[in-house]
Order: C-alpha cells, then structure tokens, then sequence
DNA sequence: TAAAAGTACGAAAACGATTAAGTAACAAAA
DNA sequence: TTTTGTTACTTAATCGTTTTCGTACTTTTA
C-alpha cells in the first residue's frame, strides 16, 4: 500500500505538504501541487480510511439497521427496495454503507450504539425492526443521526409511506366500484398499521359506510398460512364481504389461494386488494390492485436529509417526511 | 468516548498494560487483569475500530459486491436470502459487512479493488456481477480472498448451486410424469446458463429424448415481458410442448400470464416449472414445480470459506463448493 | 552467595493521516 | 533601510491502538 510517505518521498516534499496538496489547501505552490497529484495518481495511492477516521473523527460510514425474521430485512421486498435507493444515493455523496451487527446470541456482543460507536458510523438508517426493543429506543435516544423509515418517533428524522392516504385511497376506490361490505385485515400492532386502521375507520365514516365488526381481523404482514386461515374465517360468515383488503401484496397472494381453493373467482365472487406495490403484484392473475409505495424516493430523500444531519447538524431540520403511494389498478376489484 | 488511555488513567497503570490485560497477553498480573478489565467494563470501553485496524492492518471487514440493474443485488430473492445467511455467519466471527460502492457514474471514483483497500476491507464476496467486467476482474485477480457466487474463476474460491444436478433432477421429474415435448426457456449467457444448457442436453441424449431446435429459446432471467413474448412464441409453434423449463421462478410467472391469457389450463393443458425455489413460487396458484436453491447453505458455506481464507490463507484449500437443491413438486406439472 | 531465570510492568515507536504553529525567502510598504 | 506581509513550505503533535524492548524486582538454581 502507497502511503502518503511514499509520495512525499518521490516528489521530495514533507508529508503534511502531501497532504495538504491532495486536500487542495492554500498553502502549496500550484506547480507543487500538480506534481504531487500526478505522482499520487501514477503510484496509485488512496487514501487510508482507517487513518483518515482517526485522526479527523470522519468515516464517511454509515449504519444499516434492518432486523427481521430473516435477520436482515434483506429479504424483506418492500424495505430491500427503499434500501437499495438510500445505498445509490448515500453512495454518490461519498460515504459507505456497514450493517450493523444484530447477530444478538453472540456472547459479548455490543449493543447496537456501542456497535456504531465502535465502527464510528456517522449515522444510521434504522427499518424493520421491533421499536420498542430497548437497544434500538438506546440507539435513537442517542446522539448520532438517525433516520427511521416507517415508524415515528419525537425529535428523530423519520420517512413514512403515507399510509392514511393509502388506505384513504385504496377504500375510496373500491367504494367507487360498488363494494358496500368491505373486509379489512390488517398486521401487526405497529405504528405503521395503526395508522392504516385509524385511516380506514376515517374513511368509512366519510362514506357513510358500516362496516361490521366481523369484517376487521389481525392479520399479520407477510404471513401466507395465517392469512388463509383469516380469509376463510372471513369467507365463512353468514354475510360475507364482497372485497377484502390485505395487509400486502404477499399476504394477499396467501389470501388468494384460500379463495381459489373453494372454487370463487377473482373478482367476480370476491374482489381483494393488496398493499405495497411489489414486483409480485404485477406479475400475478389477476393483475392485483394495490397501493405501490415509492420506494426510490423514500430511499433517496432518507439518504439526502441523513447526509445533511451529518454534514450541517445546526441547520437541518428535524421532520418526518411523508412520501405519498399510487393506487395501482389491476384486475382484482370488479365493479359491483 | 472512552480511551484506553481514560482506562490507564482510572486503574492508575500505563496505556500498554491496559491493552495487554484487555488482550489477555501474559505479561500482565492476574489482579490488574482483572482491575482493568473490570473498570473498562464499568467505563463503557469499546475499542476504536480504526485505531485497531491502522495499528494492526486487520479491519475484521468483508465487503459485499453486488451489481444489479438495481444497483446492489438486494432486491434479488434469490442473492438476497445468499446474502442474508452470509452475514449472519461472518457477524457470528466477528466481522461486519460492508457493501463496496459501485456508483460506476461518480467521477474520482475509486475501482472495486481500490475502494476494497481504502476501506481495508479483509476478503470480499461477489455475486450477481458481470464477471467479465473488468473492475471484478481486477479485483478476482488481486491478493483480496475473494469467494464467488454462482460463478467459477480459476484458483478462486467459489460456492455455487448445482445447476448440472438440478436441471437433470427436473427434466428427469418432468419426464417420469410422461412428457416428451419438453420446451427449455434458458437465460442469459453466464457461466449459470451454459451449466444448465449443458446439463439439458446431456439429460435429454440420456433419456433418449429428441428435441426439436425451436424447443431450446433464448430467454432471460426475471424478465416477465419478454417471457411472455417467448413463451407465446413457443405455444405458436405447429406442434408445440406440454411442457416448458423457465429460467427462473418470476419468469414462470409471466410465462404463466400468457398461458393464462390464451385461455389454457396450468397444469392440464400445458405444465411448467421454474428454478430458484423463491418464496413466490409456494404462494402462487397451482403451487410452482420448482428447484429450491439452498440459499442458507449457500450463504454459510461461502462465509466459512472466505473467513478461513482471511485466517489462515495457508492451510485454506481452495475449492468450487458445490450445494445442491431440491426438487419442489408443486401442482404445475401433470400426468400424460 | 552470585548468577540465571522469571514476572509484571512501563517507555516509546509505529500505523497513516491532518493540522496548528513555526520558519525561511522574498516582495512590498514605511 | 527597516518593517510588514505574503508565499511556500517543514516540524511536530495528535488521533487510539499494539508491540517491541527495557527495567526493576523477585525467585530459582548452581
């Protein structure tokens, strides 16, 4: 590995005045300055990040927060995607991308802010994971920049999918169809579903609708088996519903083949919608409808206002940014 | 944060025995070894990572090169879920992952390999890249332990799925169900795709099958249009299959749409399998004859080797670890 | 009892960068 | 001519570790 020894060496200047030259300072001649870069490039130097974050407590790194089932989020469609954007634009602004360790079975293992400490990220983007766990309230409460997609909390940057205009959106449609006896099944306890269900009550309200208490079940997100057996727990009642709303697209595929199974037709018998906007929605029969939810752009503006959080911490503004999705219309909702 | 020198201060010892005892080296008294670790403890002490890694020139950093038309390979089930078990193993030895930047539009940017020494990365893993990029070829070639996915470079470390094996396991299945008129939708031409074209044609000349040339298209991996378009191609032909091999899982589901679309039955009418084994093709309407890749497996395998490789390099036997997979019998092919 | 060996620590250099402070050399202003 | 300023560098300290070498002290051995 070249250093900045070598080059100083080679050009028989000092090694601050490598330094300084590379960093494009003041005080080195012109000449000296082309020389030196000229040298560096030839000898192919780059800098040492190790060294570099020592010294200037800089290192341009930062930390992936996703904890799911699978132990990453990877695999997780929906965050994959917002995280694949927050990487391209984190990327184009100079810094890099590091998981944080969440292998917790680990004897002596750090806690997630030690873990970033450690590694000195200069802030982290935190997703799918459980926000009541105590590390992750620790690593919030902390005071390296964070940024939360999909779960608010006071004081933190935060992007959200606007999930009351989803849902708002998503019911006002089907409504528009004709549906009057309209099924919701919804996830998990989290602030994201929360959201969708006080929405949904909103809207029925707004529509003059009535919606039976049989028609809203807990669901879960993601989970084929257990929507199955809440679809035909819907299926089965005296005056079923004529759509059902589930709580994604994957778990609606799940819904899906519950009804297939009992001989009803998509849409004719049952309409059902999704939520997300995957790949696999499009790719289905029938075409699903359901909300797609922006992930480049929550990636991107997650990215942009984390970066600033870093680099002007006094004059960025905390705000929990909503990003809007698109009713996707497909061929699962027929008119009534 | 705490120093090692805050440590030193508060157990009134020096710097260098506070590194020994922290170290468990021998020159260090049992009770001091314990006084100090036990202050550490109480201080919150972590170490600095970069401190470490410039003193010691280990970083206990892997980087994770994955290129895709989506910029990173996350939002690919298939490496995702590889990726997933990779780092839960490396995390299990201590390692992080870091993703290298390949922005490839940045001016100043630095190359794989150099980005990969900047960040003093240890051992790097590349899946889902052009391999014949010459950035990757670069980096193949250097000192880096390097283990590949799904792709063999001479005197490389390298894990990938038995494409050989489960072409033959699938035409063998296919053909046991009594199909003759097997149609192949192969993808790409990788390293992946010539296996599996080989493996085909060997199985065929084995089962004394005859397949006509307009059998065998060119196809592309996870592209539902174009499957369409080729899969309508096929069904277009005077006398066509009753069975076709799709390059992968999300293609068979387009191929599916257009056999939906000309009002023909699945499995009755005209069978199907994928490859992959992804999470869609159990959730899909009739369950998908597939091969399941054993992305765990995958994952784990290639994070023992390449941490073997960075840990004794001497004793570490380079090899092409090949996993099978297995044959998932869904509902889309039928009896003839 | 003197020499050799072992134990428990400390001093200091090193890793590769950045930066405050210092210093020549020269030019411009008094 | 002296003073002041500017330019273009260098010196040296520093970041937080690790590690080699040295040293005092104690214990064992001849």
């Amino acid at each position: 590995m070249v250093s900045m020894k070598d080059i100083a060496l080679a050009c028989d200047v000092s090694v601050a005045t490598v330094s300084k030259a590379l960093n494009n300072h003041k005080d080195v001649g012109e000449d000296t300055k082309v020389r030196i870069r000229e040298t560096a490039k030839e000898m192919g130097y780059f800098p040492n990040s190790s060294a570099r974050a020592l010294r200037t407590n800089r290192s341009y790194n930062i930390g992936v927060l996703f904890v799911d089932e699978a132990q990453s989020g990877l695999t997780h469609d929906y965050f994959a995607s917002v995280l694949d954007s927050f990487k391209v634009t984190v990327e184009k602004h100079g810094y890099d991308l590091t998981f944080i360790n969440c292998n917790k079975d680990n004897k002596n293992r750090m806690s997630y802010l030690e873990h970033s400490r450690y590694r000195g990220l200069e802030g982290v983007i935190i997703a799918c994971v459980p926000f009541d766990d105590l590390e992750v309230l620790d690593l919030v409460n902390s005071d390296l920049p964070v940024v939360t997609i999909d779960h608010l909390f006071d004081n933190r940057m935060a992007v959200i999918s606007d999930n009351v205009k989803g849902i708002s959106d998503l019911l006002r449609y089907i409504y528009k169809q004709g549906h009057r006896k309209i099924a919701y099944i919804h996830g998990q306890n989290t602030s994201v579903s929360r959201n969708r269900l006080v929405s949904f009550y909103k809207t029925v309200e707004e529509l003059g609708l009535s919606i039976p208490d049989e028609y809203i079940v807990d669901g879960k997100y993601r989970e084929v088996k257990h929507t199955q057996i809440m679809t035909n727990q819907i299926l089965d009642l005296q005056d079923p519903p004529t759509c059902i709303i589930f709580p994604d697209d994957l778990s609606a595929v799940g819904g899906m083949n519950a009804i297939n199974a009992r001989g009803l037709k998509i849409p004719e018998d049952i309409s059902i919608v999704g939520y997300d906007g995957i790949s696999i929605a499009s790719r289905i029969e029938p075409k699903l409808t359901t909300i797609r939810q922006d992930t480049k752009l929550m990636g991107r503006r997650a990215a942009e206002k984390l970066i600033s959080l870093i680099e002007k911490p006094k004059s960025t503004l905390i705000e929990h940014i909503v990003i809007e999705g698109k009713l996707i219309e497909g061929k699962s909702v027929c008119k009534r």
